[in-house]
DNA sequence: ACCTGAACACCGTTCAAGT
DNA sequence: ACCTGAACACCGTTCAAGT
């Protein structure tokens, strides 16, 4: 005679994705999650192959949520504060996927497929085709560095950050504009 | 009478930084260590008061080597040249320090104080006093994304990545050099 | 004064045994 | 068919006992 199931990938999902962050990645152990749940962890291994597949498909959802934030009219400007009103809020999982620790998956696309191709867009009109990826690179390093330097408190000279966003935003912004072709 | 020293703390972190690149931060265990020195693992506790200290440990050295490579001359593209030779060399330690995993040492000043008082000067004969942190943050946040996303296999949409790093170089100091005031 | 084995509380993971 | 306790090989860390 079966028994029901007591839990669900998607449960363990949800349960990872809150220890991340509350705990960090350390604190999402195999028996926490289970805890979590209401089983013991060798029953996740029945969902879940292991933990490191447990953390990309953490990673997975994570990218999956931030693709579904991408308003199709976004401009650069508003792409860009996206990607840091969402680190503020889920810091955790935005760190791993944009800068994850040797081991973790690697984040397909720029930041997802969606904002990625929107992006592409935008830069398309901006300097052109040509150029167009190159572009989008330079941006999207440079909100992931500035946005990961912000989270780990390498801001430490002083000043106020949310110049130093909005000074970058613009003058990225307009550096692509002038273009010499 | 007293044993004489089998090890030190300078043997101790360089074998950290030996392991953390051959098999990065999870390889990095007091057990690993220990036996690169020559001694059991609760040796390493006369030396060091903790696994977390001694990461900070290697992370302190590892500022300290990319400062002396800082020559008191260069450019701008060329501090961020450096950055990226040094990554490329020593790719787990370079994460390590720029994006660190949560609980990890935070990284003093920009990317360490040489480099940043001479990337400061530089930004300050660019843009202006008024402007100079703000601009060194912008240098500083693309270059750490860019390479960050570059170590990660984070281009993954074809494209050269050597072009991209040249075109947000340029444009980026150009863009700082065209000041409003 | 330094080093060690033994021990403790954890990990991830496997597997035979239960229902 | 799912869940579990027990077990294994690891961790970091402490500490009494050796030299």
């Amino acid at each position: 005679m079966p028994t029901p199931d007591r839990t669900s990938v998607d449960a363990i999902v949800t349960a990872a994705r809150e220890l991340l962050e509350e705990d960090g990645l350390a604190g999402v152990t195999m028996q926490a999650v289970a805890e979590r749940v209401g089983v013991r962890a060798p029953s996740l291994y029945k969902r879940v192959e292991s933990r490191s597949r447990l953390i990309q498909l953490v990673a997975e959802a994570t990218l999956g949520e931030l693709a579904v934030r991408v308003e199709p009219e976004a401009s650069i400007l508003a792409l860009a504060n996206s990607l840091r009103t969402f680190s503020k809020e889920r810091p955790a999982a935005f760190q791993l996927v944009m800068t994850p620790p040797p081991g973790a998956p690697v984040a397909r696309a720029e930041f997802g497929a969606r904002a990625s191709d929107r992006l592409l867009q935008l830069t398309r009109d901006l300097v052109g085709e040509r150029h167009a990826l190159e572009a989008a690179r330079t941006i999207t390093a440079w909100a992931a560095g500035f946005i990961s330097m912000e989270l780990n408190g390498g801001f430490n000279l002083g000043g106020d950050v949310e110049d130093a966003w909005a000074f970058g935003a613009t003058r990225i912004v307009a550096a692509l504009g002038n273009v010499d072709e």
